[in-house]
DNA sequence: ACCATTTGACCGTG
DNA sequence: CACGGTCAAATGGT
């Protein structure tokens, strides 16, 4: 069943990999290739853009200099230890927007920080439920295995996963997110999780957007492959 | 008791 | 004034 996953994952990432290619577009020269992150120009990304940054104060409107957004059916999948602070209802969204920062954010300084939104996807379809994830600053933390997680922005660069699986986990509290995302097959929960826990330790890893997008895309496609249209 | 999450209030920006 | 982002007390789980 395993090698199963695997046949299958890879045929679908070879697929996708074609697809990303030919659908391959100006704006998205930024982003890497291997990670395959899409960067959205949604309205929030406009609207910070122009938004004057003042150090100074707290409660201000982030600037999307350094914000990464992707979409994603599992957005606690990421490598990282997030912690909720907050969450918004947003206007015309139908889902609150969950606010996380890094569980190391205070001890270590940390400045990353994400905010996790579902998208507004009728559901009953056969797509899964989508999110909308978007990084805002930069891991300066080490994880709990004293593992550097990275200090600028090593896109390009191969990070040194950590060979112990401790530092895998996410939070994943939000029970919304977990009624849409996770669903209701517990087997598929945990075969995602196994693959993708797996999937995380010979593959590089990238700090700032910690996930490595092969395997959010793997964990989405297993998802599918396992759950037949229902 | 400790820790993470929830939730309403607060604040800055546009 | 509306909106988005953060704070912090309350709450719940372990």
């Amino acid at each position: 069943m395993f090698q199963d996953i695997l046949d299958c994952s890879s045929k679908a990432i070879t697929e996708l990999q074609l697809q990303h290619q030919s659908d391959a577009r100006p704006e998205d020269a930024l982003v890497d290739d291997k990670k395959r992150v899409r960067r959205i120009s949604s309205d929030d990304c406009i609207k910070e853009e122009g938004a004057t940054a003042n150090p100074h104060h707290q409660h201000k409107r982030r600037r999307s200099d350094d914000s990464v957004s992707l979409e994603t059916p599992v957005p606690h999948y990421d490598g990282r230890q997030w912690r909720k602070y907050g969450q918004k209802h947003i206007n015309k969204a139908k889902h609150p927007r969950s606010y996380y920062r890094c569980t190391y954010s205070k001890e270590q300084d940390c400045k990353a920080t994400k905010t996790v939104q579902q998208q507004d996807e009728s559901t009953g379809t056969d797509n899964p439920v989508m999110y909308t994830v978007v990084y805002h600053g930069q891991h300066t933390c080490k994880d709990n295995n004293g593992v550097d997680s990275g200090t600028d922005e090593s896109e390009t660069s191969t990070l040194s996963c950590s060979d112990s699986r401790s530092s895998i986990s996410t939070t994943c509290t939000d029970p919304c997110d977990h009624q849409t995302s996770l669903g209701d097959n517990k087997l598929i929960e945990k075969s995602a999780d196994l693959v993708t826990k797996s999937m995380y330790e010979p593959l590089d890893m990238n700090p700032f957007a910690p996930l490595d997008l092969d395997s959010w895309e793997l964990d989405a496609l297993i998802r599918f492959h396992l759950k037949p249209d229902n």
